[in-house]
RNA sequence: GGGGCCGUAGUUCAGCUGGUUAGAAUGCCUGACUGUCGAUCAGGAGGUCGCGAGUUCGAGUCUCGUCGGCCCCGCCA
């Protein structure tokens, strides 16, 4: 049961509301009047002396109520709970010595209240403000208005607000223009599933929500804009994932007369200054950033976005174990198959219990099983310890470049190359987690280049682009990327930061003969050719100057900045894992009018 | 589409191999208290154990289904 219903809100307050904010009160004098507003954030009633901890945008400070306050103030204090809305006048007073709070930017210093205003009360409060206990991601989404009062949460708001400014300050310095392009727009083939909207002028057909500006930002360059940029909401109806988002927000941009390295200088200028600017505290693991193959990158780490901010590097173990008698690794080499391994020095030395759980976590990764060697100070252990000569441990160790001393070494094999590297790239960040090695304060970004332009979909057995199909082949594979399209290697490069990828660039395809036939290529025939992308060929037909760009996603700058573990924290109203507001409860039912003015009818 | 974890007081959680009246902390209510800042102290209220079936003498606990949340695989150029 709550007092509030006793209570009434005053409905004359003050005006205006606030003379300041808690945060201006430090610089001002002792003995200045000041009218303040916000909410109760605790409250400690001693019976004679009421504190009330007052919260506005700007911090914390301590109101003093005392029994000889004027009027009824003493008596309104009493009732006031956490969250309630209140306005109150006052004057500055030092605290007594020994009662400061060092903890609080106002803590040497209260407000003495002469008068107080309840301005609204908090009846029902489903969890508390004050108390960052943690709470459902239930409640976090449908009382969303109340989790952003929550400093956690509101602090991530503003660091978000600051990089959005930030982006756009760099983005006039360098002189582009920003532009927005539609919303609705058209459904294309390719990619994620769509986000359709039903036209309600023309009956049957839908436009489709952006799933990028992808062709709108070419179309623009090649409409002049040599410069554009844009925060743009991108939808993809695809399931989510903990870094992944049914709509999310990129800062998309595109320039003519470039070729790749000046789009990737131009992108690493924005994110050296978001870095050094909003993250001060973070080293940056290189600056210039490193840049990798998308081939070395495989090899050393088992993904194209590794996590670069601890070692456990793979290498390639096959030719040592050519002659071991062990039949399941001698089946692999004779097939043409691989055997690759990383070395994680102890601690953590891992128990045989530990091993076979790391055996099951590398069964659901997908491996076909996992091989591990356990060194100790005298001794080792393994598995496959009887097929192990002193002398092939020695050399195993070298190959994976273990330091003297204890640690385990893990082995998968199998028969696609790329496959085993997956497996253990995904094991190596499992190993990484366990060995608490992923430092929270490195920031390791890289860029990753010379991405192949295709792989080979063989359940669609056709042509797949690794990027997208406007990407433009590197230079001397444009000849023969038509005819011989495996080795082509794209313009494509990745941004890579802490395992997760950042964006994807690329300069573009600018003639049509080859766009179009790299259409084709991908399964896309003449006449669906003109259907979904004339508009495209026509305008490359047109005079389009060369072009690229990229869009890094916003949400996971801020992810990753702020070292947060998901993508939902990072904006202001999330929606469940099966895209649903809990909050607004969309998506819902719509009136049978609504329908019917669409020309849907429900199945 | 598939796999896993979870759902118990307003909130965060505990609750063993099934067994009397389902607990803790915090919040809330009442009272006391003039230097607290997670105020303190005393007392009190508060639960359809997500929902529905089933097994059982007996279900928060076991089984099946269902709803909801989260993580992962698929998917996401």
């Amino acid at each position: 049961m709550s007092t509030s219903v006793t209570v009434k809100p005053s409905l004359n307050p003050l005006l205006p509301y606030r003379t300041h904010y808690s945060s201006d009160l430090a610089a001002l004098s002792v003995g200045a009047e000041v009218r303040l507003a916000g909410w109760a954030h605790r409250c400690r009633d001693h019976g004679g002396l009421i504190f009330i901890d007052l919260r506005d945008p700007r911090g914390l400070v301590q109101l003093r109520i005392t029994p000889d306050a004027p009027g009824d103030s003493h008596d309104i204090a009493a009732k006031v709970r956490p969250e309630w809305v209140l306005q109150v006048v006052g004057v500055i007073k030092p605290r007594p010595e020994g009662t400061e709070n060092p903890s609080l930017a106002t803590g040497k210093i209260e407000i003495e209240v002469s008068r107080i205003e309840i301005l609204n009360v908090a009846a029902d409060m489903p969890f508390d403000v004050a108390d960052e206990t943690p709470i459902t991601e239930q409640q976090n989404i449908e009382f969303r208005y109340i989790a952003l009062r929550r400093e956690s949460v509101a602090k991530v708001v503003r660091f978000r607000h600051e990089l959005v400014r930030m982006v756009r300050e760099y983005f006039y310095e360098n002189n582009f223009l920003e532009v927005e392009t539609p919303l609705l727009s058209k459904s294309t083939p390719e990619g994620a599933r769509d986000c359709l909207v039903p036209s309600r002028v023309f009956p049957g057909k839908f436009y489709a929500l952006p799933q990028s500006p992808q062709q709108y930002k070419q179309l623009l360059v090649i409409g002049g804009v040599e410069r554009y940029f844009q925060i743009a909401r991108c939808l993809r109806d695809e399931d989510t994932r903990a870094d992944r988002l049914l709509e999310h927000t990129q800062i998309d941009f595109e320039m003519s007369y470039v070729q790749r390295d000046d789009i990737m200088n131009m992108l690493e200028g924005l994110i050296i200054r978001l870095v050094t600017k909003l993250t001060p505290e973070k080293r940056l693991l290189s600056n210039p950033l490193q840049r990798f193959t998308y081939r070395e990158l495989m090899d050393r780490f088992g993904s194209d976005k590794p996590d670069l901010r601890f070692g456990l590097e793979i290498r390639d173990c096959t030719d040592l174990f050519s002659e071991i008698e062990f039949q399941v690794f001698r089946s692999v080499i004779e097939k043409g198959g691989t055997i690759r391994g990383f070395w994680c020095p102890a601690p953590p030395s891992f128990s045989r219990k530990e091993m076979d759980e790391l055996t099951g976590v590398a069964m659901e990764l997908g491996a076909e099983g996992l091989v591990w060697i356990s060194c100790g100070a005298e001794d080792f252990s393994s598995p496959i310890k009887r097929f192990l000569s002193p002398d092939l441990l020695a050399r195993l160790r070298d190959r994976v470049e273990a330091a003297p001393g204890e640690g385990s070494l893990f082995l998968m094999a199998g028969q696609v190359h790329d496959t085993v590297l997956d497996r253990l790239g995904r094991f190596r960040v499992k190993i990484s987690e366990r060995a608490n090695l992923q430092d929270p304060n490195l920031l390791a970004f890289a860029y990753v280049i010379d991405f192949p332009y295709f792989f080979w979909d063989e359940d669609n057995k056709r042509y797949d682009p690794c990027h997208h199909m406007f990407v433009m082949p590197k230079r001397e594979y444009i000849n023969t990327v038509l005819t011989d399209p495996l080795p082509t290697l794209s313009t494509q490069f990745d941004m890579i930061c802490n395992g997760y990828e950042m964006c994807s660039g690329s300069e573009r395809i600018h003639f049509r003969r080859l766009q179009s036939g790299i259409m084709q290529l991908v399964g896309i025939g003449p006449e669906e050719q003109e259907e979904k992308f004339g508009h495209l060929l026509r305008a490359l037909d047109s005079g389009a100057p060369p072009h690229g760009g990229v869009a890094p996603g916003v949400d996971r700058l801020v992810m990753v900045l702020m070292g947060l573990p998901f993508v939902r924290d990072t904006i202001a109203f999330p929606k469940s894992q099966r895209g649903e507001d809990l909050m607004m409860k969309s998506p819902s039912h719509v009136d049978e009018q609504q329908l019917r003015e669409l020309g849907i009818k429900l199945r």
